[in-house]
DNA sequence: GGCTCATGCCTAATGGTACTAGGAGAACTG
DNA sequence: CAGTTCTCCTAGTACCATTAGGCATGAGCC
């Protein structure tokens, strides 16, 4: 009966290696014990309940997520923050399909505005302000990009653009392009 | 013991109701069997499994779904296919948030070569039929259209929108209006 | 070093969902 | 009207989530 060193945020990092491996709705806390080599209600000391251990891997790649946008963005404008932003989602989404689909979980609006969400809000409206739009316009245009992205990104990990020409990326490719020329007309 | 006249359809249907009350990933084969007031290994005679289920309310909610887009965009064109086309999607989905999830549901592929997920690709094409685009770009913009809808439906029905201003109508017409400006200024 | 004590992991038990096996009666079919 | 089929049932298995309660290990205190 050796202790193991199990913590909220080893268990949480475990439950996200397994999401990406199994998909994030395989997530329970029966195969988290598991892949920990320990019996199911050790976890409860860890963890609240199931909901939880959802909830903090979803916090997890939202954290990550914000990150990694963060650093592509960083240094550029423009079209190319544009593209550097739409890519980072994307890309992370498609090596760690499971953890995108946590970063999609919904959360309660007091622990949303605590999450890392916040930053994603904020880094859309930073890659905006290049285009310069007028106030409304670019609430609008966020929920737009938001839109964009995450519906192509859920629909491409769906297979929905599978096995049919053209490529994937060339339509990415097309849609970043018609986006960034959308919001250069929309300037103010 | 009388004979409930229980059917794979009106179990389908039943379903699809309960989705729309608790959501689809509630809609689990011990509900419904209290909701219909049946002890739950009766519906093993009409339904294969669980999954067979929620395939079932799956392909009902395509169908229903893409009836009402053909509706609403018969005898329309341009901007007001494109509109018509928007708003049946959204509509159902804040009408019918469980079916509508439902709708989304990954199908293996050659189930979903039999199912109405076609006529929605044919009629997103029809749509663009408007607007003159050449062969590449017409693909690219029916995944534009696709993910734009998805995601904005999907990210207002999980109430990422909600509780911040501008009204989400007044984003949602923006959208439109900026997709049809871009699929205008693609035209060949 | 020995005592206490919190803690980390355990076993046991409950209840819910999915599913299978097998039976009994109602309804259809000849 | 007899046989068959079909629908629904009871009974039983297995897995997941969760709680209660126990024991031992390791940390802190003297």
């Amino acid at each position: 009966m050796e202790k193991r060193g199990l913590t909220p945020e080893r268990l949480t990092r475990a439950g996200a290696e397994l999401a990406d491996e199994v998909g994030f709705d395989e997530v329970t806390v029966s195969a988290l014990a598991r892949r920990c080599g320990v019996k199911l209600p050790s976890l409860y000391s860890h963890l609240k309940n199931s909901q939880d251990l959802r909830v903090r891997i979803a916090l997890f790649a939202l954290e990550e997520l914000a990150d990694r946008v963060a650093d592509a963005v960083a240094g550029r404008a423009g079209r190319d923050a544009l593209a550097a932003f739409a890519d980072a989602y994307r890309d992370y989404a498609r090596e760690h399909p499971g953890r995108y689909a946590a970063a999609r979980l919904r959360l309660d609006p007091e622990t949303a505005a605590a999450s890392a969400g916040v930053r994603h809000a904020q880094m859309a409206r930073a890659i905006l302000r290049g285009y310069e739009l007028n106030d409304p316009d670019a609430t609008h245009a966020v929920r737009l990009l938001g839109s964009v992205f995450h519906g192509y990104v859920s629909l491409e990990l769906a297979g929905a653009f599978a096995h049919s020409a053209p490529d994937e990326q060339q339509s990415w490719d097309w849609i970043v392009d018609s986006l960034d020329a959308l919001l250069r007309s929309r300037s103010s």
